[in-house]
DNA sequence: CAATTTGCCTATAGGCTTTAGGTAAGTGCA
DNA sequence: TGCACTTACCTAAAGCCTATAGGCAAATTG
């Protein structure tokens, strides 16, 4: 009975891995065993449950996806700036989407509050640096600008912008033109 | 052994009312059995399957939502066109988050195309005639629109803005100014 | 009113989740 | 080195969900 050397850790990475091989929602509790080549109960040693497999993939993916932002955002600014943090969250999808997926997982909130999820919303408010807004327009961008990052992401991979022209990459980037210019010349109340 | 009357519409119907209730993950064909008070290989006459069972009810929720759409836009342009609009799928959403979460189901490409998911783009581009766009940038613009719409009220269902200053109409309103001060604007390239 | 179709049933099989309790592999201390 | 202890994985089992096959009774039709 050799051991498989599981740990929570393992796990997660690998339903990572799964995610994006078969889509977040077939991520099971027995595929990832399988994959493991051990039995299932061995795997709740070490996971509560199948939704705690979930929200560590969660978790793990926003991770890495606020690692790559960061990694954008230095020694950037403006629309610069703006444009990279942008395409960090599209390739990503489009790179990982399970983990895409995963990351919309609905967490509790004091384990959104604990999550990486925090420092995605820091990021969005250092771009606006580049800007001059107050608040709250400050706030409202932010929130816009999520919205317009997760929207677009979030239908392209759903096939919405797909068999027809103009191809996505061009209205990708004129929607980053198009925000740029908005946060330059954000409308008054 | 009286019969219960079912159809595949009115199981779909059904199916879209617990969703509201328990979410659209949790809709299964064992808890609408359970409902109509009818064992569960009594649907499978009805429906091909469980994914059958989700199909219906997306189809059913994008149609609503069209439907709301439609008489929403009725008689209005410009800005209020775009405010009208923009309410609906909010508005959809909060009342009805199990149908909404229905709609963002990724149908196959014959299916969305026959879907009313077709009408939704239509709509959206009949707003843009109050603005002065041309191609290619009405399509980036539709493309913009469905992206901020479905961005903010996804994200704003998951919890993303609550608990937190200011309030979420408030932003939701600004975000439409902007949309609006956008479209009035929209860059060159 | 008989024949046919339709609607819901029972039975059954297979998959996923989760818990309880057992056994063997690794760890630490004398 | 040897023994106790802990840890890691196992078997077993129950519960719920999907899905198919085949049966009987209720509705429909001529």
């Amino acid at each position: 009975m050799a051991r498989a050397g599981l740990t929570a850790e393992r796990l997660a990475r690998a339903g990572a891995e799964l995610a994006d091989e078969v889509g977040f929602e077939q991520v099971t509790v027995s595929a990832l065993a399988r994959r493991f080549d051990v039995k299932v109960a061995s795997l709740y040693s070490h996971l509560k449950n199948s939704q705690d497999l979930k929200t560590r993939i969660a978790l793990l993916s926003l991770e890495e996806l606020a690692d790559r932002g960061a990694a954008a955002l230095a020694g950037r600014a403006g629309k610069d700036a703006l444009t990279a943090f942008a395409d960090v969250y599209r390739d990503y999808a489009r790179e990982h989407p399970g983990r895409y997926a995963a990351a919309q997982l609905r967490l509790d909130p004091e384990t959104a509050a604990a999550s990486a999820g925090v420092r995605h919303a820091q990021m969005t408010r250092a771009i606006l640096r580049g800007y001059d807004l107050t608040e709250p327009d400050q706030t409202h961008a932010v929130r816009m600008l999520g919205s317009v990052f997760h929207g677009y992401v979030s239908l392209e991979m759903a096939g919405g912008f797909s068999h027809s022209e103009p191809d996505s990459q061009e209205t990708w980037a004129r929607v980053l033109d198009a925000l740029d210019a908005l946060l330059r010349n954000w409308p008054a109340s």
